[in-house]
DNA sequence: ACTATAGTACTATTGTTATAGTACATTATA
DNA sequence: TATAATGTACTATAACAATAGTACTATAGT
């Protein structure tokens, strides 16, 4: 379980472990029935406090991501079929290119300059 | 004077502010001397409080990016070399694409699986 | 039975962001 | 000179995020 939280980020880390909790999933790497790490060592492993944790835990409970034991710990709830988490994943993907494009139209980028941008960033760190 | 504000984000107002003005002038959209919209103006404009407004001004001023002159207005201070704006701007376009990654990263998605979602969106959005 | 381990559920405090309202100083204009 | 418009500077309030501390319930293991 490799969960990385930036605390520089904007986004609340609370959201942040939700996140990348359903990513886990979504991309196969934890599956039904899996025990996550209970909130206390998974508050130390990212140095925050463990009531920050409880709170993504209990966001994803409601969700029906994630199933809770008291005394026992948290388990990965049933997943929906293998090609549906598939899509999920994509489509979260894709919101975030979205986002990404729509700060860049917003500052006045052209399509081009992004695109640009993009492949020299990839060409830099990916060869 | 197109300033676009995105209520949902999580990027602060002021902030978002801020960034689109720097952007105009990085730009060349706006030059040394012009006029900016009056802080009441543009949070009618932006269907925003104007102290929020003020505060985006008050930041700008600070760091020597617009001036100030009471009773008159506010106006673009003097700007860099045209070649080092260009830098500032791409700089700037970086920065955001690093985050991207750094976050898809986070997320678990693979370089390629982000190009190619990103390769999707331009070929969709500007055909 | 006892103890350690889990999750749950509060209260309180701090800092940030946004809004709202008010008062004031300076400048331009009628 | 009087008035409107501009930026400046406060105070207060509300919501949100994170931290801190505490107490509780349920379970596992000895």
């Amino acid at each position: 379980m490799k969960i990385r939280i930036d605390k520089s980020s904007r986004v609340p880390i609370y959201d942040q472990i939700e996140e990348q909790i359903k990513g886990l999933i979504h991309a196969g790497q934890i599956k039904t029935g899996d025990q996550l790490p209970t909130i206390r060592e998974l508050s130390v492993d990212l140095s925050v406090n463990f009531n920050t944790v409880a709170l993504a835990y209990r966001d994803l409970a409601n969700d029906g991501v994630i199933v809770t034991e008291r005394g026992k710990g948290t388990f990965v709830a049933s997943t929906p079929a293998d090609d549906e988490m598939r899509e999920i994943r994509q489509e979260k993907l894709n919101s975030l290119i979205t986002e990404l494009l729509q700060e860049t139209d917003r500052l006045g980028y052209s399509y081009n300059e992004v695109k640009d941008a993009f492949n020299d960033h990839l060409n830099k760190e990916h060869e």
